[in-house]
DNA sequence: ACGGGGCCTTGACCCCGATCAAGAACGGGG
DNA sequence: CCCCGTTCTTGATCGGGGTCAAGGCCCCGT
């Protein structure tokens, strides 16, 4: 049970090592800063699993860059359950969604070591106005964000198995950006049941296709580790809906 | 069948005469460029119920902000059927969801004889950088947009009398909101089907549940045309979630 | 090694809401 | 005025997935 609120502040690499460079908004405000040889603004911060960033009802005060690792964002629905909003990886901003609030609506919660960078929120308002391409960025990653919740509403509609299948080929699909053509296995960082709270199914359902996809040779896996066998038809179910062969394949 | 891609443009009144000119962004952006005495950004459009505002793959040129009338917001789901992002209503802007991108990704519909106020993008972008006030005033709407989005994903997963209630009770306080303080009638712009597609509902159940509200005394309504005659009660089962007493109440 | 707490899986049951079907009410156009 | 398309309502049926229950697994701390 961590529960502890300490990040620990690390020396910051400078923005232009990192590998993820070209498409972050921190290290694109930093180049609008001016490169004085190292981050002059922005500080990279390491959380261990279950640490949060920010909790809900925190002051607004910087939005984050996942550098590694993954987070969740969470708001606890009516019921008081947790409920998740989205999944943070490696390039995500994070935090984006409380602009224009005062106070975080919703909370971020490391879901494996991660890193993070910082970029005061004072810096990032004096860059829009300074730097058109912080503002271009800016305006980017929070159409993202809106385009993210929009495909996510549409998800919601659709059966379970639909659901973890477009669940499954996103996560494949961004492993691929990240790290590679080809890249057929990957670990989920994010557990069934953190799976089922943001997709809106029982942890037992998603259990359920879980096992389905494997039966069918759709996909392999052991614990958090996925491997995609059949990407094909993976991406057949997560698209053509209506398609229900619940398991027996017409022959 | 309303089908025609035209849209009247008319005179536009000064920003400064209209009625929500404090909370509109397209006033804002007016006065950032200066008062020339006239509208010297903005036009105005009146469209007919049925008639788009721009369709999905429509170049993005311009951000809307609705006068009068109310517009839905929509895109087709992957087995083509309609799905409703957002009602869009007098005061709301239309369209920012596409920013970041360059072809719009859903398509705005006119529900019933609506005025909109266009705000081309050129210009928009240059006063983000120009005027703090207009830069801060589209971070707030995109962050409204990004909250309305993460509401609706909440209410997703609810039951369809909670989705309904919280639906007209959303409905009811945006119309204090706009005309006073204490309306308790109101008319719907949006036909049950078009409820439906928002709320991720069949039309039946839409029906069903406004029956079952009225049986129950908490709404009566003719046509579109809805009374709430307990906001007490209607707020009660739009929030606290499993209270589950379909229709008898527990004597 | 052992115990305990998450997490994952599988089975059985049942309810909410989709779907099918049919009719009523409304509204616009000829 | 009637006709016809759209919307709204109500009933009947069925199935996807939530819920309850039970058991196995894994990892961590002692």
């Amino acid at each position: 049970m961590l529960n502890q609120n300490v990040s620990n502040t690390v020396a910051a690499l400078p923005c232009t090592s990192c590998l993820r460079h070209s498409a972050c908004l921190g290290a694109c405000v930093q180049d609008a800063v001016g490169a004085e040889g190292e981050n002059a603004c922005i500080t990279t911060m390491t959380l261990q699993r279950g640490q949060p960033l920010f909790r809900a009802g925190d002051a607004v005060d910087a939005v984050y860059i996942v550098q590694s690792g993954a987070l969740k964002s969470r708001r606890h629905s009516y019921n008081g359950e947790e409920e998740i909003v989205a999944f943070r990886l490696p390039g995500d901003s994070v935090g984006l969604d409380a602009i224009g609030n005062r106070e975080h609506g919703t909370e971020a919660v490391a879901l494996c070591s991660t890193r993070v960078c910082q970029v005061p929120l004072t810096t990032l308002r004096r860059e829009v106005h300074a730097s058109p391409a912080v503002a271009s960025h800016l305006l980017d990653d929070l159409g993202r964000e809106i385009g993210q919740l929009q495909e996510h509403l549409r998800d919601e509609r659709r059966t379970a198995q639909v659901r973890i299948a477009a669940f499954l080929l996103a996560q494949l699909q961004r492993r691929r950006r990240l790290f590679g053509a080809q890249i057929d296995r990957f670990t989920l960082p994010m557990t069934r049941i953190d799976v089922g709270r943001f997709l809106g199914l029982a942890t037992e359902t998603v259990s359920r296709m879980f096992t389905r996809l494997q039966t069918d040779g759709v996909i392999a896996c052991e614990g958090n580790s996925v491997q995609v066998l059949d990407s094909t038809m993976l991406a057949r179910l997560a698209d053509v809906a209506e398609s229900f062969q619940p398991l027996a394949r017409v022959a």
